[in-house]
DNA sequence: GAGATGTGTCAGGAATCTTTGACAGGTCTC
DNA sequence: GAGACCTGTCAAAGATTCCTGACACATCTC
C-alpha cells in the first residue's frame, strides 16, 4: 500500500493566473528543477546544498527565494545545537495539472503587476 | 457525466527533463498563456490572432513558435479559397502533472543543450 | 500598377534574468 | 584575536528574452 495522503477527492484544479505563472516560471529553469530534486532527497541548509550541487551561495539563495515565493519549497531558520543559525529547506507538497483548460482559465485571471499597467496606475 | 476522453487508465506521468523544461518555460509567460486561452475559443491564423489580442505579428509569430516547439499548439499552413496562404493554429491536447516527484524525475534527465556544453562541443 | 491581405525573417534596442565577487553580521573553537 | 562555519545583501557584469520597425515574397481586387 502506498503512502496515504489525507486529502480526499479532487483537489482544486483552478489556480490563479498569477499563481500558476509564478509556479511555471519558477519550475521552468534547469537549476531550480535540480534544486527541487536535490531537496527531495532530504532537507538541507543553504551552504550544504550549494556545495552539493556545485553552485555559488548567492546564486542558490536567489533561486531558493524564487522557489519559495512560488510556494514550491519552504525554508525555516533553525538554531543548531552549537548556536549557529542555519536555514533548512524542504520541498512543499505541491500539485498542479497542466491542460489547455487549466491554462485558459488561469489566463483569465492574470493581474500583470509587473507591466506598464503599474505606470499608468501611478498616473 | 463529464466529457469522455478516449484515453484509458493513467497517461505516462514521466516526461523528459528537456521536454518538461520546454513546456514549463513556454507556459510560464503571460502572453503565451493568453495565446493558448485565445486559441481555446477556436482556431485562427496568425494575423487575425495578432489583431484579436493586440500584439505585433512578429512578436506573436515568435511566441507561437515557442509554444509549437514545446508541443502545446500545432500550426498548419492552409490555402484559402482565394489562394492566400494562411497559417492556422490549434491548441494541442496536452496534459502534465506537476508534483515534486515528477520534477525530481525529470531533473535527472536534463541534457542542457543550451549550455556551455555546446561551446566545448564545438571545440 | 497600386493597394489590401496573407506569410516569414532580420537587426537592434529595451527589459529581464542569471551569475559572480565582495562585503557585513553572527556563533563557536583554538 | 584569528579562523572556520553559518546567514544575508549589494553592485556590476553577462546572457537571454522580449519587442518593434523594416524588409521581402505571394495572391487577389480595383
Amino acid at each position: 500500500m502506498p503512502e496515504v495522503a489525507d486529502d480526499n477527492g479532487v483537489p482544486p484544479p483552478a489556480p490563479t493566473g498569477d499563481e500558476l505563472l509564478k509556479v511555471l516560471s519558477a519550475l521552468g529553469n534547469p537549476h531550480r528543477m535540480r534544486i527541487v530534486a536535490a531537496l527531495m532527497e532530504g532537507r538541507t541548509y543553504v551552504s550544504a546544498l550549494a556545495r552539493q550541487i556545485g553552485m555559488g551561495r548567492p546564486l542558490l539563495h536567489m533561486h531558493l527565494q524564487r522557489l519559495e515565493a512560488a510556494g514550491l519549497v519552504v525554508g525555516t531558520l533553525e538554531l543548531a545545537e552549537d548556536g549557529k543559525a542555519m536555514k533548512y529547506f524542504d520541498v512543499a507538497p505541491f500539485f498542479y495539472e497542466l491542460s489547455p483548460h487549466v491554462i485558459a482559465r488561469a489566463a483569465a485571471t492574470i493581474t500583470e503587476t509587473a507591466d506598464r499597467t503599474a505606470k499608468e496606475e501611478a498616473k
